[in-house]
DNA sequence: GTGAAAGCGCTAACAG
DNA sequence: CTGTTAGCGCTTTCAC
């Protein structure tokens, strides 16, 4: 078919017809879009008024296939309906979209199984790195040969070889919650964490542990309250059921906003004022913490630097390039409101 | 290299060592893996147990290149960390999976500029369809050849042959909602939309008054709120707003649940009782309208009909099978809760 | 600085 | 039923 009956019927030129279009090999036209040099200025400019012209694309497959490789990271996601992981996402996915990659994002649903079936998919996607936020990684990364990074979670017992972690600092979350619990008076500290696995809970619960040792405040162990979930629901009952065990408590410190969100409802539903009764801090600083009825005091984790030190560190482990450090842990801060401190700018 | 060299190398495996290693053509073993006939069952099972055995997966980018499309689907979305979408998107991406098309992603951020990017972005991967959710489409999708389909507003002024469009019965949610209010004995009922271009807002403001003039309760223009947010704080000021004009209502429907919120947010920091001064409802039925202080009484929107009506049309649409209706429009319910009915089930 | 040509792994004629 | 073969569009030697 001639160049002119493509064009015509509004196919997909390929770069054989631009190298016809603009009088110049194949070979020629690859460089000048690749930039890997070896032509000269005219040519370039030659090549480059043709691909403007006709709005040429590079067809993907046909890079990925000679490439062996795709310019596609694997996001793999536990529930991004989960505001924390949602914004993580789009984080992710605004900084690998600026660097050209695309992204595909699996949700696992907290299922390992579901993780194991994800990874396949993007190992036979040939993705260029995978991003795991919150996984249970099963041994199946072993097998890959490409970088991944995990995010919130470290995974153990498999080959970290070629594996990111970026982490908050999540023993300074938990120091920085009691410590600003006791400095408000709290003597009998409640907790509500998140136990699975090596999941950042129990970290954060040290962290307020040594917050307590440190300002010779008791540790109750029967005021921890161990759970397998990190949402509203969990957070309501574990109030409920302290309550109807008549535990008395004047604080508490939950591993997430959401955990944070249910307590204080489940607290207001029964009478207990907050602050003044019972004083409580959350994790994560999502946007319902500062927009619920009762602004929840929190510890932010910075989302957006833990996406962009993900993401540098993936793209220069794929591109080989040398890595100082595999292992970063970013601060975190205590983010002061109503559910610790009361009522401030209203007066009514 | 020899077949022994490779394995013992961890390289993947390609068809051309699955057919040595099972002594039948490549041919055979491409039909074998897609099914597509004229092999034995002795072959078929010969082939299968090498493919099992080596845990051979098919080269995505070298089968997409053959057949010049993607196993992709791409999703463009406005904001992954509302809940309405992230669901949305999640509801897709199940469904997706189960068929074996991967999804990528895409945030727009609202921005329409950025839209385009995505749509150039996903076109050039030869995704094989699209689905664009509350997107401002751009003539852009005018060039494309492949099924696109829209989930919750309606594209305008663009070429929608071969686009299907899915949405909720919005103009019923907002009669459900007057009536609701009014069967309560509302008179005066204010309403917060989103009245950005042709988005659904108008059209639940449209029931809302459809449900007033049947049931004879007057229409204030002055208490309509349009606003180009759907947010907590949108929701907030708009409440504000109406309080410092010293408007009197007694209740007040929102085009979400997180407006919603807001305003419910708002009314009770300035000493207003809902649902008993003001009642409230909301749209969309998000996870935080049951979970939230005061339960919203909501709209809920399908959100896995509509995920599954999508995909079962897009994906027939990309087979070139027969499509009944390009355009469905889905069934809505209210649920009925505390903002407008007050406690039930709690006496305390 | 440029071009010719090999092939990435797969599917789909086509021939038997 | 099965095998042979021709590309899909691109990158990358290897010549010149």
């Amino acid at each position: 078919m001639s160049i002119e009956r493509e064009l015509i019927m509004n196919k997909k030129l390929s770069m054989k017809e631009i190298s016809k279009l603009s009088g110049v090999s194949i070979a020629t036209v690859s460089r000048v879009i690749n930039g890997t040099g070896r032509f000269s200025l005219d040519t370039k400019r030659k090549v480059e008024a043709v691909i403007n012209e006709y709005n040429y694309v590079p067809n993907m497959a046909a890079r990925s296939l000679r490439k062996a490789s795709m310019p596609t990271i694997g996001v793999i996601v536990p529930d991004i309906t989960n505001e924390f992981f949602s914004s993580m996402v789009l984080e992710l996915q605004i900084l690998l979209f600026e660097l050209q990659y695309s992204t595909i994002i699996c949700n696992t649903n907290e299922l390992i199984e579901l993780e194991k079936e994800h990874l396949n998919f993007l190992l036979a996607q040939n993705v260029s790195g995978i991003i795991v936020i919150s996984g249970n990684p099963s041994n199946i990364i072993n097998d890959a040969n490409i970088p991944i990074a995990f995010i919130d979670r470290k995974p153990y017992g498999i080959n970290m070889e070629n594996r990111i972690i970026v982490e908050s600092d999540n023993i300074k979350g938990g120091y920085l919650a009691g410590k600003e619990l006791i400095e408000l008076g709290c003597k009998k500290i409640a907790a509500i964490v998140d136990n699975r696995s090596y999941a950042a809970g129990m970290e954060r619960y040290q962290g307020l542990m040594q917050a307590q040792i440190e300002m010779g405040i008791p540790i109750y162990d029967d005021l921890l309250i161990k759970i397998t979930d990190v949402g509203f629901k969990a957070g309501y009952e574990g109030v409920e059921n302290l309550l109807a065990q008549s535990k008395d408590f004047d604080a508490m410190f939950c591993g997430t906003d959401m955990l944070a969100l249910g307590v204080i409802s489940a607290l207001h539903d029964n009478g207990i004022n907050v602050p003044k009764k019972v004083k409580v801090v959350g994790f994560d600083d999502i946007s319902i913490a500062k927009y619920s009825f009762k602004p929840i005091t929190t510890i932010r984790q910075d989302r957006k630097k833990i996406a962009k030190t993900t993401v540098d560190l993936l793209i220069k482990s794929i591109k080989k390039e040398e890595i100082e450090s595999m292992h970063k842990i970013l601060d975190v801060e205590l983010i002061p409101r109503r559910s610790t401190r009361g009522k401030k700018d209203k007066s009514k």
